[in-house]
Parts: structure tokens; sequence; C-alpha cells
RNA sequence: GCUGCUGUGGCUCAGAGGUAGAGCACUUCCUUGGUAAGGAAGAGGUCAUGGGUUCAAUUCCCAUCAGCAGCUCCA
């Protein structure tokens, strides 16, 4: 590992990621300059900005010294300090950091244990750290501190525990209004707000991690089902139901209980609790399932099986739970309960390519469905956790990458990062803000077969080995819709919307024009509701508008005369008068919808 | 789990050491209105929970729970 990337994680030598970098600087001797008590840990740059790990003696920065902390950062800005780089020797590093009372650039000279580290200066603040820098703190102009939270030193739960600033930085001005307009436009179509403003789902205490899913939210989620399912059978798969709870004699076979028990909701063998232990390691320990593999291995092994059935393809939509960190839950995006579109692939090695393939066809059919671009990222074997033998895995990501090779797919090759057990292609999805989820994934396990001694019987009669390949598209329902949430900030394509069209009567008299409508709109599998309220069209309009409805129908006398209807469509608050009938086949036709 | 912040009627929020207020929503009544808020009246909260300090706490302190921003975690 080079010298730059071990000082400070994360730097490129780009104009924004020098802006970036200095301004973090800055901010540093902003605060060395309000408290001098400061210790200074790192202050790498982020996408789109920088943040500093600091800790104040007996202080405690709030957001309320934001204000403060960026006048004087203004201060230095203006003062137009030049960034200098020296060199300072091992010793005489240690020594001017050690008069400074910095311990945690201490702890870096010492870990490092270099012969010289690079020193950068601008006026009376100085800073270990390899650059690159610009040349003066003028170039920083356009920042703004943006977020405050805690940070152990070191990313070690060990460490003391830091604050960490984040702040944004830019080349200009405009870049950075246009940064700030866009972060106000992600809180705004954060999934938790729209998510109770447009009903679809809510939480309790009483069940922390665990979604509610209201009735709105219901048909997001059976819509995305029932499109998914359908797709999954066209592919070749078969969908499968299997228990939730299992004895942990299952979860030692798959491995689970020696690295996943901590995540694990465990209920208690009674008979051990009577006799005054804790009830998980008895005879009769359950566990609610934190995936669903395993089950799929029991499944798999009911019978013998002829290569002649291979691949077989069990898709599953069961209910995992997995017992996450209290902090680490959040709306949609990190639950304790959920369901994945979940598939384990059974498969002769030589099928391996071909599967994963077709896997790689199916996440693109459906991410293009939704306009969003994706990309992959080949995680290769970690030489120090890895199962099995090297040439197996070596074949293995050699075929990975030659399916996305083949398939033109735009990937990067993360090393060292796969499973113990095989390797894997995680795909990122970005929605319409350019932000990246991780969703789908696809990953071979060599380790499963052999823990569950899966087989099949090949043409010569021998017993072989299959391989499994875990994969999910959505990944989980309930994360995907988060992202969906977001993605169209509430505005639904028609096939997926809530409520397609809401019909609103301008007064009591077309009630049963209204009615009647509606109706003929249901019975062709239309969703749709009367907003029959003794309210004024304007209000009817506004309130269904907000709602963010595809189409809205105001009907009064003239409709009902002419039995037409008057719709008025989301996107551009058109108006246009049609047919009933033509209105009907104009919706039935954006409701149809495959991947 | 860790650090910090937050927790007031369904929602968004204001407020003060002496047992609470606004807007929206809700209920009732009037209004039957043609493209983004018609009008009036009314009901609703022991201020997350449990301790402590105090003559007195919802307001101060501690703990717990939940949420938020991160960290860590995500075989």
């Amino acid at each position: 590992m080079s010298e730059s990337e071990f000082l400070e994680p994360g730097i490129e030598d780009t104009p924004l990621e020098k802006v970036r970098h200095s301004t973090a600087h800055i901010m540093a001797q902003a605060i060395l300059r309000l408290w001098p008590n400061t210790q200074l840990a790192f202050g790498p740059t982020i996408e789109n900005g920088f943040y500093y790990d600091l800790k104040i003696e007996d202080y405690q920065i709030s957001m309320d010294d934001f204000e403060k902390i960026e006048l004087e950062m203004k201060k230095v800005i203006k003062e137009n300090l030049k960034f200098e780089r020296s060199e300072m020797s091992h010793a005489d590093a240690l020594e001017y950091f050690k008069e400074r009372n910095q311990p945690f650039k201490i702890d870096q000279i010492e870990k490092l244990n270099l012969k010289s580290y690079s020193i950068y200066k601008q006026g009376d603040f100085t800073d270990l750290c390899s650059g690159p820098h610009v040349n003066y703190t003028k170039k920083c102009k356009h920042f703004k501190l943006l977020n405050l939270s805690g940070a152990y030193f070191r990313a070690d739960t060990n460490n003391p525990q830091l604050q960490r600033i984040y702040g944004t930085s830019w080349d200009s001005k405009e870049n950075l209004v246009k940064h700030l307009f866009q972060l106000e436009e992600a809180k705004k179509r954060d999934h938790r707000k729209l998510g109770q403003a447009l009903e679809l789902f809510e939480f309790h205490e009483e069940a922390p991690g665990c979604v509610f899913w209201q009735p709105n939210g219901t048909t997001l989620y059976e819509k995305l089902s029932e499109k998914s399912k359908v797709f999954h059978i066209k592919c070749g798969y078969q969908e499968v139901r299997t228990p939730i709870m299992f004895n942990k004699k299952l979860w030692e076979k798959s491995g689970h209980w020696e690295h996943y028990k901590d995540d694990m909701f465990i209920i208690n063998d009674m008979d051990e609790v009577s006799e005054g232990r804790d009830g998980t390691e008895g005879p009769n320990t359950m566990s609610l399932k934190p995936m669903n593999c395993p089950s799929h291995m029991l499944m798999y092994k009911n019978k013998k099986r002829s290569y002649k059935e291979l691949p077989i393809r069990f898709h599953d939509k069961g209910v995992l739970h997995r017992n996450e960190l209290s902090g680490a839950l959040s709306g949609l995006t990190r639950v304790r309960q959920f369901c994945q579109d979940d598939a384990h692939l059974f498969v002769r090695n030589s099928q391996i390519e071909e599967e994963v393939n077709k896997v790689l066809a199916m996440i693109k059919s459906i991410y293009s469905a939704f306009d969003m671009p994706f990309k992959f990222y080949l995680s290769t074997r970690n030489p120090n956790k890895f199962m099995g033998e090297i040439e197996v895995w070596d074949k293995a990501e050699k075929a990975l990458e030659d399916v996305l090779k083949q398939g033109g797919f735009e990937y990067e090759i993360t090393p060292n990062d796969a499973a113990f057990y095989g390797p894997k292609i995680d795909c990122i999805v970005y929605d319409s803000l350019g932000r990246g989820h991780q969703c789908a994934t696809t990953q071979l396990d060599f380790q499963l077969p052999i823990n569950f001694d899966l087989t099949y019987v090949d043409e010569a009669s021998n017993d072989v080995r299959p391989v499994v390949i875990h994969r999910a598209i959505y990944g989980s329902f309930e994360r995907f819709i988060g992202i969906l949430i977001e993605h169209y900030a509430g505005n639904f394509p028609t096939w997926l919307a809530p409520v397609q069209v809401k019909v609103l009567p301008i007064s009591e008299k077309v009630h049963e024009y209204a009615n009647k409508v509606q109706e003929e709109l249901i019975n062709i599998d239309i969703r749709s509701e009367v907003d029959s309220r003794s309210e004024t069209i304007n209000m009817k309009i506004r309130e269904n508008k907000m709602k963010k409805i595809p189409y809205l129908l105001v009907l009064g006398g003239k409709e009902e005369e002419a039995q037409t209807v008057t719709f008025r469509s989301r996107e551009d608050d058109s108006q246009q008068t049609i047919s009933l009938e033509e209105f009907k086949n104009k919706i039935a036709k954006e409701n149809e919808f495959s991947f």
C-alpha cells in the first residue's frame, strides 16, 4: 500500500478532491483557533465533500457551532494562506506533534513508521498529510458544513469515539448551490416522509424495524411481487414456500450458528430454561430464519437428484428475520423483518456460466423497466478468508468475469471482497438523483453443498457435488420499495401506482355517475376510488394532486350527459375530455406491464 | 451495540419549574361549488415510559424505550 493511500485514504489528485481536502484542513485550522485543545485524527475527502474526525477537550461541538466555525473558516480563506509542503524525519515529526498534543497524529506516525513524513502547513496550522492540496486557501471559498456525528478512531469500536464534522466543498458557487439543492431534493423525496404523506407504511415501537404496510403500500408490494413472480416462472424458476422457524440443528449444519448467531432471533428451549440455563443451546432451541438457503438445501435433498433435473431453481419470497443492531435500523432501508425475491440455483459446474448469464439478463430486464442504470462489481477471493480449492475459485472467478465481459456489462473488480464460500457479483443501481444502492446479488457457493452433502447422479452414475448460486434481484422488497419511492419521488408509473384513477364528482348530483365510472374501472382491474366528500372541486384536485395520483377524473353534469370523462394528468396538469370507453382503453393499456 | 441529538393531541410544530397552545386532519352543521385550500361550531393531550431532585415537574437529573445523524455491523 502506498504512503498516500495509507495517510489519508480516498485522496485523488483531481482538482475538486484537492479543494475538498484543503477545505478539511481549513476547517481543522478554524476549529483549532476556536478551541486550541482540539486533537485531530483524520480528515479525508469523501463523495461531494470531506469530513474531519476530532476531539475537543471538555467540549462537545453541536450543529449550533457551525456558524461560528464557518465564520472562522471564511477568515482563514480571506487571509489567503499558502499551502506549503515540507518533510519531517520520524523523530522530528513525533516531537512536533507531541509538543502540539496531537495523540492521534502520533499514533499514525508510529503506525506508519516511515523515515520521513510529508507535512502541510498553511499559516498557523500544520497537519500530517500526504496531500495534495490547492496552492492558496482562497481556492476553497464554496463550502458548507453539513453534519455532525460520532466516529471511532480508525473505525474501531475499541478506540475512543471522536466527533466527525461533515462538509461539502466545490470549485464554484453554482456547483455548491446545485449540490445543496440536490440535498434538499433528496430530503423531500425521503421515503420515510413520502411513506407517511402517501399513506404507504408505518412503524410502531412495539415492533421496531418491522414494517406495517398500509393499503397503498400493500398494493406496491403486491404489484412488485406479482410481476416478479410471473417473470420468474417465465425464466424457469419454481416457487416454493418454506417455514420461518427452524431447529438450531439446521443452522449448525449450514454454518449460520457459528457465523451469524448474533444476528438471529432465537427461541429458547423451555426445558433448558426451566433447568436454569438461558435456553439458547438446548436440543429444542429454535430460530427464525435469517436466510432461505438452508431450507432449500433440505428440499434439494428430499430425493435423489439426476443431472437431467439440473439446473433446479427454487424461488422463495419467505419472511426473513435478522436481529440488526438497534442503531442500524432506518426506514425501509434497514429492517429486521423482510422478504427477498430470493432464489437458489443448483447447477453443475459446467452450467455456472450459462446460469449466471441468465441471472444477469434478468437483472437487466428488471432494472431497465424502472429506468435505473446499474453497474456490476465482481468480488474475488480473499486469500485470508476462503474455503475450498484455489483452482475451483480461479475457474469460477474467470467464469463470472467472462459472463460480465460477454454480456457487455459495465463492471469493476473488488478484490478480496468475496464471502468465504465463493465469489459473487453485486449490482449497484442508480436512482433518478444518481445515488447508488446495492440491490441485486449473485453469489456462487461451493461450501453449502458440502455442508449438506448435496449430490446428483451424473451420466456415468457417479455422485457429483452441485454448485449453489444464491441470487436476488430486488434484494429485499422493503428496501427496493424504499428506493423506488425516492427514485420516482412518489410519482409511481401507472401500473404500480396504488390508486391509478381518482374520480372527483363536482357535486352530489353526479355521484351516481361517478360511482358508475369507478365501478367500470374497477371491473377491468383499474385501481380507482371516488372522492365523494362534500368539498369543492378545487379542494379535491388539490388534495388528490398531493397524493400523486396519475389520473384525476373531474366529472360534472356535462360529462354525465355526454357519457364522457374529463381527465387531468399528473405529469403536466393537462386536461382532456374523452368518452369513458376511450379512457378505459387508455388506462388499461398503461396498466399492462411485464418484465 | 457505540457517540450525539430528539420524543408535547392523528400529522407538523410552539411553549414555560406551579398540572398546556397553533395550523392541518377529525366530528357536526351550512355550502352543491367546474380545475391546487368555501364558512361556522365542536371534540381531542395527565407533554414516550420508570425513577430521582423539589412545597411543586410535562419543563431539571438519571435510566429505559423509540426515532434521527453517523460509526460499527450486514457469515
